[in-house]
DNA sequence: AAGCTATACTTGAGTTCGCAAGCAACTATA
DNA sequence: TATAGTTGCTTGCGAACTCAAGTATAGCTT
């Protein structure tokens, strides 16, 4: 007999929640800034990397994308000139990806109203004990 | 004065853990029964849906996809077989979409390996209490 | 030093979506 | 009953990815 339970209910949430709040935020991000919520992310990464540069693979890999994703996205945004590439002198194939002084300025106009609308849509529904058990519970999952 | 402080280390986590996740379940999903995550999910609500049939529409809204986007995917699970079209007698402009057999067998076939899946990935990290209280967390969010 | 194997990166092809625009049918307003 | 607005759906286009395959470099292993 199909009993009619829903035995993922969290799980469920946690896709339409995650396709919601992307959508919105990304659309923000985009008529703000133009730009994309990985780049934004890919941007806030370089941004507190040491001496702000990464290897490409080590971007790729902290922000998820597979390597062929992190060249497209940072052809992009190194024709904005946000982001230069740079070659590795010991390591001929590896190469980095370095924020420019215009990608500094630019994360730093577009981190204040990106906080502020994931404060908005995200942080403001928690009170802050449950926005923390809310990280630790999350952090479990990559 | 720039501090380094990461307050939204909730939603990083959140958007991490989403793309590791949907990788690898959409991964096993398309391997074991060539199905999208998506796809999926649209079949589980017809299968659940009164008389396992939808308006296109509700059933974009109800996972999150635009009008577009529905075409789309129903067009593929129509192709296959899965899912038929049919118009509605009272207002032209609407169409339904309707479980096929082949559909329900399908879905009751892939279900249960992705349930598994995602109790792996997803549910088997946390106590049931903190699941029940995961869920009422994301519940707050759409 | 010659030959594997692994790593970093790029490129081509294909997929999955969203947005904008358009059409057709319903509804409300005048 | 004309007109205007809304709703459901589709289509053209483009953006963002992934996978598979290819290149070049590095490091072993013998």
């Amino acid at each position: 007999m199909e009993t009619p339970n829903l035995p993922d209910g969290a799980w469920i949430r946690f896709l339409r929640a995650h396709a919601a709040l992307t959508r919105e935020l990304s659309s923000r991000l985009e008529a703000l800034h133009e730009l994309t919520l990985s780049d934004f992310d890919v941007l806030v990464q370089l941004y507190y990397a040491e001496g702000r540069r990464m290897r490409r693979i080590d971007l790729a890999r902290s922000v998820l994308l597979t390597a062929s994703g992190i060249t497209r996205l940072l052809d992009g945004l190194e024709s904005c000139g946000l982001v230069a590439k740079e070659r590795c002198e010991s390591d001929a194939r590896v190469a980095y990806a370095v924020l420019t002084k215009a990608g500094v300025k630019k994360i730093e106009e577009a981190r204040e109203s990106h906080l502020a609308d994931v404060e908005e849509l995200f942080g403001s529904r928690f009170s802050p004990q449950e926005r923390e058990q809310l990280g630790e519970l999350l952090g479990r999952l990559p």
